[in-house]
This record gives structure tokens, sequence and C-alpha cells, in this order.
RNA sequence: GGCCCCAUGGUCAAGAGGUUAAGACAUCGCCCUUUCACGGCGGUAACCCGGGUUCGAUUCCCGGUGGGGUCACCA
């Protein structure tokens, strides 16, 4: 028996030779540095911020460039499958703006270069497996688990790298020894179980300097030098299904990808895809590794996100919490490349897309995620959302995430007021950051809501009954800014506040307080807090009767 | 442990063989101001360590240290 004829005895009827899917498959027809990316996620069912971060990367690099970015799904580990968990995929990614162009949909394959399921494209695999079978490339291994078990702590015993590889693969050089080859066809054809490897050329146990070594350049990181693999790893699992380097291998190559964004967690089986590629011949996409999204430990150390730990950082939380996700994407943009931030300064009012995203720009090194800094772009980028827009989000927010609200969208064009008090003015006000936020800030403006959070200040308590009563008397709805104000501070100064805080710093002794404490008390009665936007602004949205049904309330009670 | 990646203020980071080592967030102070927010001004605060190359290294090289990752029929 020798290759061939192993390779027919494994895989005797296949509907496609290597070749035929070669050519079923060709170049893309795209303009001159058109990036082809991808995004292949695992169907488990949970997508984290550091998913988002790299489906930002190939969305960006692709259609900035004219490409195609396209999702395929990952599933070739049969365990790890989770109920619906491609449509959480894809409404996650939906949600904040990344749009496939071709790949896996909720309701099928889009594009010419599918199936973009994994797990349906078996005979594809096996057929690239049966040419490296043919080619003495790659051979039927049939260790047992035991076996391999003894193997590994013959091999730790020793000091030497534990694995499957030359001089320790039983069934590499089955093609050397008559007997092995014959008990090779005989267990093929009485259908043992097997799995299939590549026969690496790598030499094994060698040191460092003394490996081969290739070198790749990496669109983030630069020149990288990797010590050659000698493993002989597992390409075809029993169950025929591929591992994931092979199946990586395979489909970057056939769907024409030119670009594999992926986490650096990937590098050290960079020699392994390497040589995978070389072994079928073909040229090796960019490599873009990403640096992970970290966090600091219980331990003070940073580590990387996890999302069994941090259950915060995980996309639902955005969500929940109601981070829009235009905030969302400006932030991952900063993080992402260093010169994103100057450019938004520079350019306040462009669309993100705008900004020219490079590989160059990212960062080796792991980020720390800031909540501090999400928070302060979100408040920047709310500020350039249309109110009537940013209301009919926050309805959709909390119809998903949290229908207590529901009140608060019964008057979407008072919302629509209410969420853009201060935000036209010459130096507009940047109170929202996420819908919880902005349901507690806004939550005075209605009854459901308002609740009396702090005390009237120790200045002005004593008078607050007076004041108000006064403030009530004289309270006329049409009077503007000025007149408004003028009245308060006729109020302030007949009960003997200062007109001008100034005048009280100077002078403590001449005053109860000054104006400022008289309108605080005001501003308590109206809004039950302390702080708050311009009072006259806020009356004039409430409205009339509101403003004096508060006012009354309150001088009941003090 | 082997291998790989990474290393500038608290955080994100710019940067070049010679700079007073940017900027943003956070923080502190002051100003503006009827509160808050916004805005303005200012402050505190950094090149991991040791060798080498060099007239000169934070920058280039080597070695350490530290952090991270990875060593599956998981991705």
């Amino acid at each position: 028996m020798n290759n061939k004829e192993l390779s027919e005895l494994i895989y005797p009827s296949l509907p496609h030779t290597a070749e035929e899917y070669e050519a079923m498959y060709p170049s893309r027809n795209l303009p001159e540095g058109a990036k082809v990316t991808r995004l292949g996620p695992s169907p488990t069912g949970f997508i984290h911020l550091g998913n988002l971060y790299g489906a930002f990367v190939d969305e960006r690099l692709a259609h900035q460039s004219g490409g195609v970015f396209f999702l395929r799904i990952e599933d070739t580990d049969d365990k790890r499958y989770v109920e619906n968990a491609v449509e959480t995929i894809i409404t996650s990614l939906e949600f904040f703006d990344i749009k496939f162009d071709e790949g896996a949909t909720l309701t099928g394959d889009i594009g010419d270069y599918g199936d973009y399921t994994q797990s349906r494209r078996g005979v594809i695999y096996q057929a690239f497996a049966k040419k490296l079978l043919a080619e003495g490339k790659a051979y039927p291994c049939f260790l047992s688990e035991d076996e391999i078990n003894a193997i590994r702590s013959e091999q730790e015993s020793q000091k030497l790298t534990p694995g499957i590889y030359a001089g320790w693969s039983k069934y590499r050089d089955w093609d050397k020894d008559e007997a092995l080859a014959a008990e090779v066809e005989a267990k093929l054809k009485a259908g043992e179980p097997f799995v299939i490897r590549m026969k690496s050329s790598g030499t094994p146990n060698v040191s460092a300097e003394e490996s081969d070594r290739h070198t790749v350049v990496d669109a983030i990181r630069g020149e990288l030098s990797v010590p050659a693999n000698f493993q002989d790893i597992v390409i075809i699992k029993q169950t025929g299904i591929p591992t994931y380097h092979f199946a990586h291998v395979v489909d970057d190559h056939l769907m024409r990808t030119t670009h594999v964004v992926r986490g650096e967690e990937w590098l050290p089986s960079l020699p392994i895809h390497v040589e995978l590629f070389d072994y079928l011949e073909w040229e090796l996409p960019v490599y873009c590794h990403t640096a992970q999204l970290m966090k600091i430990g219980e331990d003070g150390n940073k580590r990387k996100l996890s999302k069994r730990k941090d259950p915060e950082l995980s996309l639902d939380f955005y969500r929940s919490e109601g981070y829009h996700p235009k905030a969302v994407r400006e932030y991952l943009l900063t993080v992402l490349n260093s010169n994103f931030e100057e450019w938004r300064i520079e350019n306040p009012d462009e669309p993100a897309e705008n900004f020219e995203f490079t590989t160059e720009k990212m960062s080796g090194s792991g980020a720390l995620f800031d909540l501090d800094k999400l928070n302060d772009v979100s408040k920047n980028t709310l500020l350039h959302i249309d109110a009537q827009e940013l209301a009919e989000w926050l309805k959709s927010w909390s119809e998903d995430y949290a229908p207590e609200y529901a009140y608060v969208f019964k008057d979407m064009d008072h919302l629509a007021e209410i969420l853009d008090l201060g935000r036209h003015d010459a130096r507009p006000r940047a109170d929202l950051v996420y819908a919880r936020q902005i349901m507690d800030f806004i939550s005075y403006f209605f009854d459901e809501s308002f609740k009396i959070e702090d005390e009237y200040p120790a200045e002005a308590a004593d008078d607050a009954a007076e004041i108000l009563k006064k403030y009530l008397d004289s309270y006329d709805h049409s009077d503007d800014n000025e007149q408004w104000f003028g009245k308060i501070r006729d109020i302030a100064t007949e009960l003997g506040y200062a007109a001008k805080p100034k005048d009280y710093k100077k002078n403590p002794d001449e005053y109860k307080g000054h104006v400022g404490h008289v309108s605080t008390v005001i501003r308590i009665a109206i809004m039950g807090r302390a702080q708050s936007p311009d009072v006259w602004a806020i009356q004039q949205i409430m409205g009339e009767a509101m403003v004096r049904e508060r006012l009354e309330a309150a001088i009941t009670k003090a």
C-alpha cells in the first residue's frame, strides 16, 4: 500500500477533489488593495467586548478598503454548541452596527464562497486531507487516549516536549515497516476509529536557537520570528470533523481571506498554520494578532477579560445599562487606534467611518478596560445625537431592559424636549451618559419618579415655607429667564439674603445667606434635588401646572 | 517548566538616537457661576532594571525582571 492507496482507502468516495474545490472558489474579483476579512466565532452563545473589539477591526479593514467582511460559524466542536448561539452573535453584532456582507445569516448563507458553517463543510476538508495523505504529508493515527497519556508521561519524565511527533508517533512512518503497513490497512478495513495527523517536517526538541524559524510579517506587530512546528497535530478528528488549525487554513484559503484578525492567544499556534499553508502550497494571509483587552484582577495585576469572571464586560452589560452603540464604537476606536482621539477632537462632527483606521496604529500590548473613559466618550457621543432619535432609542432600550420606565415614553415630544435641555446652549451641557443614568437624571420630570432627595440648605431651611410661598405668589410662567431671576433676587433681599454670593462671602454676618441658598430651596421643592440644570428652563419644559403643584406640596410639608 | 507576545504618569497613549518627553481620561487647585454640568487656566504624576553600541540612549542590541498568553481529537 502506498500513500495514494492509503488516501483512497480512507476517502474512497468524496464528491470533489482538492483541485476541483480550488476551481470552484476562484480568487475574488476585487479592486486593488481590497481586504477580505472574516469573523469566525464558535457558537457558544457568549460574546463579549473582546469579540466586538476584534470584529470591529475586521469590519473597518474590509469596509474601508472596499473589500468583503463575512461571518463564518466555527462549530467544529460539537460539545460546545449552544442553542440559538448564532442568532445571539448576529443580533449582538448588528446592535453595535457590525454588518456582514457575506456568510451565515439567520435566513441562510449569502455569498459565493460558502458553505459558511464549518460543520457543513466536512467533505471539503476531507478532500484536502486526502491530498495531504496522498502526498505523504499526513497519516492516520490509531493511538488511544491511554496510549497518548502514556507517551506524555514518558516525555515528561525525560523532560521533553509533550506531544505526538517524530520519534514518538507509532503510525507516522507506517510505510517504512511492512508489518505496520499491514496493520494500518487492516485497522482501516475493520473500521477502527482514527484521527488524521499532519506529518510535520520540523525537527523535534531542539533549542530555540537551533530550530528552523519562519519569519512572518504581522500587520500589527511587524516582523515575527517563530520556531518551526514539529508536532504532528491532528487535522481531522475521529468524527471526521477538522480541528481549528486545519479548518482555518482550508477555509481562509478557499474563501480568499486576505487578512486574518485574531487574538494574540493564537500566536503560539502560528507555526502550525504556516506549515499547513506551506504543505498545501498556498499563500499565507496577512495575520493581524490583536492584543487582548485586559482588566485589573483582584490581585492588582492585569489579566485577560474573562467571560466567566467579568459578567459586566459581556456585551449584554452595555446593552442593559443602556450604553449607546455609537458610544461603545467610539470608545473601542479610541482604544484600537492611538490616533483616533486626536482625529475626533479635530473632527467632532464627522461620522467615525471617515476616520482612516490602520493596523499599524494598533498597539501590541493589552489595553486595560476603562469605564471612566467610556463614560466620557459616551457623554460626548450622545451630544451629537439628535434628541428625537435619542428618545426613540431610549424607548427601545426600555422595552427590552427596563419596562419599569414605560411612563417616560408616553409623550415622546415632551421627552425629546427634556433630553435637549441645555444641549444647544453656547456651551452645551453634557449630562447624558447611558440610559439608566439618563432615567435617573430626568426622573424629576415625572410624578411617577419624582421624590425629594435633598434637604434644604441650613442657611435657608427656616425660611423655606416663606420663600416658597412668596415664590409661588409671584410666579408668572410667561416670565423670561431674566424677569424670573429678578423676582428671586427680590425675595432673597426681602428676607435678608444677599442678592449676590460675593456680597455674602465678603460680609457673612450681614446676611442669612445668599440668593443661591434661596434658589436651592426652590430647586429642591420642584426637582427634589439641590443640583440640576437651570430651574427656569426646567419649569418651561415641565409646564405651569406641575410647577405650581410641586410648590404647593412643598409649602404644605414645610 | 518550554515556547511566544508585551513593557512611557493611576488609565489609554504620542514620540524621536540629542525634545522643557505631547495629548485624552481620572485626580487636585483656581476662574466662570443662583446649584450642577459645560467651558477656561494651572498643578501633581512616567520612559522596569543591568550591560553593550554611541560624543550622546527612554529610543538600537543583548541579558534580566515583571505582566500576559500558550503548550487538546477546544476554539
